[in-house]
DNA sequence: CGTAACCTTGAACGACTTCAACTCACGTGG
DNA sequence: CCACGTGAGTTGAAGTCGTTCAAGGTTACG
């Protein structure tokens, strides 16, 4: 089980600022103003958010945070596919989360975070100070009220994922994780039945706690089912949107 | 893999209140006055408090929630050990979490919930109405800050489960498990290295995603290991917690 | 003191992993 | 322009760990 582990990139690097256009107009067209974070203000107080703000941009496996970083920052995902993962001693790797469009980063009980946060694309994102946000959250009470919708909706996803890995055998996790996928808002294109898949195998193997190759087999077994087509590595073609989620062993028992 | 479905008790039941002794004192020596719910809140202004509460009792595997319920009302656990699970149609079960002393059953998305509440020994609630909750966080912004605490608590613990589920085997299942319980603050009495386990084989095994014989046998190897000893069914001794640790395949690579 | 539910232990089986070989796409340099 | 190398993905065969099936043991409670 070797594995390159990913070393932080110069700090620099990671919190380079985008230059800026024009005060609010960068929030107002953001992909992310329906996101948790943002919708909770309204479009005349944008530029509280945007002076709050900094831009960040990261090429694909480019580190933003590692386990034991100081939790001083949180993000907002505004484009590209990132992935929160957590690393034990001996190199096993889960994947605990894939992040898009919308999804924010900086959820920790403590005061650093408890997991790695990685790109798997180019990614773009919003990044806020922690005080600076609790400063917001007063301007904006509507702000905090969406703040704790989207704990509920992290927490929901979570157990869902808790649900998949205690319960599920390799074929339902695989077919699961592809409906999953279907229904992300934010991830990039995908019309009529094409499911992007940005990330890697491996990638998809230590979320769904499966090796590669299993994961592998899984799609070939949707695909000689006539379930799926792989149009490409990275873009699954779903033939029976029925049957996939029969295959996922979920609903209509 | 059968598995009798626990039905829904009388209503009745469920919210049966308790006789009230004195205004805010019972909300003052309350075994869940530090919980992250309840420690916002300065001890003159525990009658807001008490005022907004309704106390809960439940017998042994009484029925709290049952997926799909209405989220009107939320509950602070003040004594006794609860389980949330979720329940797929074919009767697969997962335990998403054991709730203790000071534990919060309430987060949710939408406006329903999405997993079961369950007691396990007899358990003392306090219940609130989600919307003077939200009157309560006006009045008290401490408090509202640390239910995001709360929340963040939540989400790293099910990401804890998560690397459990996906990344660990059945040995390290059960010790890391062992090492749970062993942390839970409010959970009944440990005195040197005594663990209460108040769950059933069954129980922890729908929780580490594993077969109440699997989780017997892992528990007899650590017992033929000289690392645990069974007092009884439901209580542990770690003789090396150091072993135990090890067994768990965390920390010290 | 008997019964039922829970727990433990053993043996056979099966699903996923491990190990290994091969394919494919892509990029580099001769 | 094509040979070569590399990294990701697929497929096959063998091995292993946890499940399943089955039987026996223990505990609690009427």
């Amino acid at each position: 089980m070797e594995r390159q582990i990913t070393t932080r990139p110069d700090t620099g690097l990671r919190e380079r600022l985008l230059g800026t256009i024009n005060s609010d107009v960068a929030c107002l067209h953001c992909p992310a103003r329906t996101s948790d974070l943002c919708r909770g203000v309204k479009d005349d107080d944008l530029q509280d958010l945007f002076a709050s703000s900094n831009r960040v941009r990261l090429r694909p496996e480019e580190t933003l945070i590692l386990d034991g970083d100081a939790a001083g920052t949180v993000y907002n995902v505004i484009s590209g596919a990132m992935r929160l993962t957590r690393l034990a001693a001996d190199g096993r790797r889960q994947i605990l989360a894939f992040l898009f469009s919308g999804n924010f980063i900086g959820l920790t009980p403590d005061e650093s975070y408890h997991f790695n946060a990685e790109a798997i694309t180019e990614v773009e994102l919003c990044a806020f100070d922690r005080r600076r946000l609790e400063v917001l959250f007063k301007l904006h009470p509507e702000m905090e009220r969406s703040f704790r919708h989207m704990a509920a909706k992290i927490i929901d996803q979570a157990h869902e994922l808790v649900f998949t890995l205690g319960r599920r055998n390799a074929l339902e996790r695989v077919a699961t994780f592809l409906l999953y996928l279907q229904d992300v808002e934010g991830c990039t294109t995908r019309r009529d039945g094409m499911i992007a898949v940005p990330m890697t195998r491996t990638d998809i193997g230590d979320f769904l706690g499966l090796t590669i190759e299993t994961v592998s087999r899984a799609l070939s077994k949707l695909k000689a089912e006539r379930i799926i087509r792989l149009a490409d590595v990275h873009t699954v073609e779903v033939l029976s949107p029925a049957r996939l989620r029969a295959a996922a062993g979920v609903d209509e028992a």
